[in-house]
DNA sequence: GAGGGGCATTGATCCGCGTCAACGTCCGGC
DNA sequence: GCCGGACGTTGACGCGGATCAATGCCCCTC
C-alpha cells in the first residue's frame, strides 16, 4: 500500500521531466503520448519491505520504478526462495502482462514507482506499435539476462557467483550514471543469497575471503571493487 | 549446413498447410500474409548434431521447428556447458532480434526447421503489430520458463530437478498432441545434466534410484511415469 | 546508555553431489 | 558375428557448500 508522504520525482514536470524517463520503456513515446500516458499513472511510495504485488495475483496493475530498488521473487511452498532478479529505477514490472504475476516483488528499500493499471496500459499499448516494440526489446533483453543467470546457477562456483554479482551490479550502477569502484549494495546477505542459489553463510565467507585476497574491500552498503583485473578473471573463468 | 535430400514437411500446402502453423508464431497471419511469409521462408534440414548458429556469431537467421529437437546452450570458456532450453516443434528461436546470438543452437536429433534472414523478417515484423504482439507473447512466456528454471537450478534438489524436468516435458509433448505417460527423450543423459545443473552420473542414479521407486521405468529414448501422484509430490516440495 | 532485535560473521561438522574409475550395453561397420 | 566406440550405469571416495551453533555488531527504542 502506497504510505502518505510521497515523495514524487516526478512530480515536477511530470512524465517529460521523469528522470527515468530515457532509460525506461516510455523513452520512445513522443510528448503527446507522454501527457496520454501521465493522464494514466499514479505515482505510489512503497516503505522498505513493503509488498508490491505477489506470484498468483491478479496482476491488476504494471510499474515502472522511478526510485529506489526491488527484489522480484518465487517461493516453494516449503519456504525455499529464489529471487529473480534486482529491479532498479528505470525497469519495468508487467512485462508479460499476463493475467496473473508470475513472481512476487517487494521494496528492498524505499521505492518511488509509476503505476498503471493493466488494462489501460495494455489498451494503451495496443494503440502504439513502437513502444510495444519497445517492451518487445526490453522482454527479450531480460530473457537474455535470465539465461546467462542459469549458466551463473548451474555451472559456476560460489565464487564465481558472487564476483559475477558484483560486477554485474556496477554494470547496471553506471548505466544509471553511478559509474563507481565502490558498487551500492542495499539488500541483505540473504537476498544476494537467494539470487546466487546459495546460503547467507557461504556469501558472507566469500565477501570474506574476496576481501583478504584484497580483490574487494567491504564498506557500509556495498563494497569497493580493489583489483578489478583480478575480479575480471575470476568472473570469466 | 543443409542436408541434401530435404524431407520439407511443408512442401505440400506451404505456409497454409504447415504442421506447426497453429502453435508457432505464425498462428496470428492471415492467409495473404502467410504467402507473403512464404515467399521469404527457406526450409532446411539439420543431421543430428549439426549445428543451427552459434552464440556470438552475427544473427542472420531467425528459425521455427517444424520437426525433430534443438538444444540451445552457452559455454564457458573452460568447456562447462549450460543448457538453457530445448526447441521442439513450433518453437521460435530469434526472439531477441540481435545483432549477434545470444547462446548456440545444435539438432539433437535430425531437424527441419522453417529459416528466415533476419533482415527479412524483422522488416515483416515491423509491418505486421499483430505479429509483434505474438513474437512479444512468446518471448514473455520463454522469460516465465526462464524464471521456473532459475528456482528449479539454485533451490531444488537433484532427485526434484529431475522430476520436474519430466513432468515438464510431459506437458510439452501434450501440447504438441503427443499426450502420454510415456515421456520420450531424444536428448541424451549428458544434456539432461547440462540442462539441470547436474552431472551425468547424478543424472543417471536418480534415474536409477526413481526406477527402484517405482516412480518410473525407463524405456528406450525415454521414461514411462508410473507414479504419477508421487512424482507430483516430489516436484511439489 | 542499557536493552534488544535483526543482520552478519565465524567456526565445527555434515552430507549431497561431484569426481574418478571400472564396467556394461547398445549399435553400426566391415 | 566380431570389433570398436559412444553412451550409460554403478561403486568408492572426496569436497564444496549446507547445516548447526555461537558470537559479534549495529542501530533503534526507551
Amino acid at each position: 500500500m502506497p504510505h502518505a508522504p510521497c515523495p514524487n520525482p516526478n512530480a515536477s514536470g511530470g512524465c517529460a521531466g521523469c528522470r527515468v524517463r530515457l532509460i525506461s520503456v516510455c523513452a520512445v513515446l513522443a510528448p503527446d503520448e507522454l501527457l496520454a500516458l501521465e493522464a494514466m499513472a499514479g505515482d505510489t511510495a512503497f516503505a522498505a519491505k513493503e509488498t508490491l504485488f505477489i506470484q498468483g495475483e491478479d496482476a491488476d496493475a504494471v510499474y515502472t520504478i522511478t526510485a529506489g530498488m526491488a527484489r522480484l521473487y518465487k517461493l516453494l511452498p516449503d519456504g525455499r526462495r529464489q529471487i529473480v532478479g534486482f529491479a532498479l529505477p528505470g525497469d519495468f514490472l508487467g512485462l508479460a502482462m499476463r493475467e496473473r504475476y508470475g513472481f512476487s516483488a517487494d521494496a528492498v528499500e524505499p521505492i518511488v514507482a509509476c503505476r498503471f493499471s493493466r488494462s489501460a496500459y495494455s489498451a494503451f499499448v495496443d494503440a502504439r506499435p513502437h513502444l510495444l516494440r519497445r517492451l518487445h526489446e526490453f522482454a527479450t533483453h531480460e530473457l537474455t539476462l535470465a539465461q546467462d543467470q542459469m549458466m551463473l546457477l548451474g555451472r559456476r562456483t560460489a565464487e564465481e557467483k558472487l564476483v559475477s554479482f558484483l560486477l554485474h551490479m556496477r554494470d547496471r550502477w553506471a548505466r544509471l550514471g553511478r559509474a563507481s569502484v565502490t558498487v551500492p549494495l542495499p539488500m541483505s546477505r540473504q537476498d544476494i543469497a537467494d539470487f546466487l542459489g546459495l546460503t547467507i553463510e557461504t556469501v558472507s565467507r566469500t565477501f570474506t575471503k574476496l576481501a583478504k585476497d584484497k580483490a574487494i574491500a567491504i564498506v557500509p552498503d556495498g563494497v569497493r571493487l580493489m583489483n578489478l583485473e583480478r575480479l575480471e578473471t575470476l568472473a570469466a573463468a
